[in-house]
RNA sequence: GCGCCCGUAGCUCAGCGGAUAGAGCGUCAGGUUGCGGACCUGAAGGCCGUGAGUUCGAGUCUCGCCGGGCGCGCCA
């Protein structure tokens, strides 16, 4: 449990006890209020505050002061009688009708010693902590098709996919990394065609793949591919077999690359595959069954408008061949099939517009459209030296993820995403990111990591060991310690933020803060001292439960913790 | 025209309806007889795009307006 939900209670518990003692009167719309407590701006105003008074006010025709002033009694008395145990060693009432409340060490110790006991554990939300964890859920992100390398445009939704998994995992969600793309449209047979041309000495064809990437494919086609297409292979025939051959090729580069952001995938769904097992078909009949589909003008349509879109969206064109709004909709047959309880999906913005039609597909079709979620990115500018960046994949100019890569680092690069809101657009400058790349936070967090690694060290070089608990030391009654304890407490109240908000800036900044309560310590308070080893010994436990909670920290984002640098 | 997203310090961005709006970079002024100076301390810098509304309380919620981006195919 966090300590945030355990004074939670405690503050719920000391409401429910003063309104049975009579010293709250009960009144049923003060049911409605639920007990919160968070994490005041200022510390002066104590580790947590509950704004509970404020809301009972109305509902208990009580001035908030007055009901903060009850409930700070309450919980003096609940105090007293838990003894040494008690989580809440002091409750105050200030300001309009806050009531302020301040840990006990005990509490502080606990969580230190529990962090060292279990470092892998720690910040990982127990299981059933949370209506979502234990939930099965998809994630569906990247989805390029592979007609071409990765390039900048393509990392955004690497790292806000990969980051969104770490985070559910974090939370205690069973997570699974899926990758859609579709190898055998016409783009296929285009790039099959581009490669040939090269191949052959000729121009890449009007609606063809330009690019190095693609003439480093002509060279590197075996004679085989070509020949198995058939000895009179008809130029179309070529085109085909060359493109699914260069097709494959690519895919496999795209996994390499996403290997190396260190994200990794599951399962890779081909859209062929959709219609192959029959999932395409299937929605079908339910939507047919349902009543929400429609022939006109030669084309079956799903009455999308049925369910709030601006219009009618077609399954099947007039020339027979399907949409891929119809492969969408087999694909989440397909998904709900595997047992999920939730489906998300990383677009980028631009694709907004198909939001709506699939949710309602899958209302249509029977399914919670609420367990169909859309997260959509922002738009990532690229810039150099203050000039923009126009990239197209067919005239082959772009960056590729990997180029980005190898100027700012996989830990820099995912330290800029994992620090900014999904949807927000961002301009990026590769030169400016590039020379402030040792400035980046990231450097920060982890320096401070390396320098808990090289005290520790220095620590046991000089015959000293952190003490194995903390629990009853009383170090972390006041001074540097309390101080950096109440940051380190902190670490599981922000992975279930996270989790429950599915984003990842407050792990950034929490690390940030961690850092810099680190470094602070580090400034006020000599750990290594053979001349008290006592205090040497738990301050050394303090110092290693700081070192588990950047590392786990930085982990939730993907990121190295070093022991040097 | 309709719809979605964005607008917070010079720059890049944080900010669960709560108390005096924050960080990094940049600028300016300082700091080490000890465990890593990739560090620490301090300063300057804000009508939170704008106008109303809801609320005990709004950067946060609602509506209008302004500015920027994107989308409105029997394309993928």
């Amino acid at each position: 449990m966090t300590l945030r939900e355990a004074v939670r209670r405690a503050v719920e518990d000391a409401l429910a006890s003063a309104t049975a003692a009579g010293r709250l009167p009960s009144a049923p719309e003060a049911a409605g209020v639920t007990v919160e407590v968070g994490r005041p701006a200022n510390q002066e105003h104590g580790d947590f505050a509950s704004n509970v008074a404020l809301r009972l006010a109305r509902p208990l025709r009580m001035a908030p002061p007055a009901i903060a002033a009850v409930l700070t009694e309450e919980l003096a008395r609940a105090a007293d009688a838990a003894g040494p145990d008690r989580v809440i060693a002091s409750a105050e009432a200030a300001g309009p009708g806050f009531v302020n409340l301040r840990l006990s060490d005990a509490a502080l110790e606990s969580m230190i010693d529990r962090a060292r006991r279990d470092p892998e554990e720690w910040g990982r939300l127990d299981p059933g902590s949370t209506e979502r964890s234990g939930r099965k859920v998809n994630v569906e992100f990247v989805s390029a098709n592979p007609t071409g390398p990765l390039t900048v445009g393509n990392a955004r939704g690497a790292f806000v996919g990969d980051l969104l998994a770490r985070v559910l995992e974090a939370g205690g969600q069973q997570v699974t990394r899926e990758y859609y793309f579709n190898d055998s449209g016409a783009q296929v047979r285009n790039l099959g065609a581009s490669v040939v041309a090269l191949r052959e000495g000729r121009d890449v064809p009007e609606d063809g793949y330009r690019g190095d990437y693609v003439a480093d494919l002509a060279r590197e086609l075996p004679d085989e591919v070509v020949e198995a297409a058939g000895v009179d292979a008809d130029d179309e025939a070529e085109a085909w077999a060359v493109g699914r051959w260069a097709s494959e090729r690519i895919r496999e580069g795209i996994a390499a690359s996403l290997a190396r952001l260190g994200v990794r995938f599951d399962v890779w769904t081909t859209e062929a595959s959709l219609h192959d097992r029959g999932f395409v078909a299937e929605a079908m009949r339910r939507l047919r069954e349902g009543g929400h589909i429609y022939e006109q003008d030669g084309a079956t349509w799903f009455r999308s408008t049925a369910f709030g879109d601006d219009k009618d969206r077609v399954l099947i064109k007039s020339d027979g061949s399907m949409t891929y709004f119809a492969s969408d909709i087999g694909y989440l047959v397909e998904k709900f099939s595997r047992g999920f309880d939730h489906l998300i999906y990383i677009w980028g913005a631009d694709h907004h517009g198909t939001v709506a039609r699939v949710r309602n597909a899958a209302e249509a079709m029977g399914y919670d459209r609420n367990a169909v979620e859309m997260i959509l990115t922002g738009w990532v500018h690229f810039l150099e030296g203050g000039r923009e960046l126009s990239m197209s994949k067919r005239a082959g100019t772009f960056i590729t993820l990997d180029e980005l890569l190898a100027e700012l680092g996989v830990d820099a690069a995912r330290w800029y995403f994992a620090s900014r809101g999904a949807n927000v657009n961002m301009d990026v400058d590769l030169e400016v990111a590039k020379k402030q790349s040792s400035e980046n936070p990231v450097y920060y967090v982890q320096y401070a990591h390396a320098r808990i690694a090289s005290i520790l060290r220095k620590a046991a070089e000089a015959g000293l060991a952190p003490a194995a608990e903390l629990r009853g030391t009383g170090l972390l009654a006041g001074g540097p310690e309390g101080t950096l304890a109440r940051f380190v407490a902190r670490l599981p109240e922000v992975v279930e933020d996270a989790a429950t908000a599915q984003e990842t800036q407050g792990v950034t900044t929490y690390a940030t803060e961690l850092a810099t309560a680190f470094h602070a310590f580090y400034r006020d308070a000599r750990v290594v001292d053979p001349d008290a080893p006592d205090r040497s010994a738990q301050r050394l436990a303090l110092v290693d439960a700081t070192r588990i909670s950047l590392a786990n920290a930085l982990g939730l984002l993907g990121i190295s913790a070093p022991e040097s640098m």
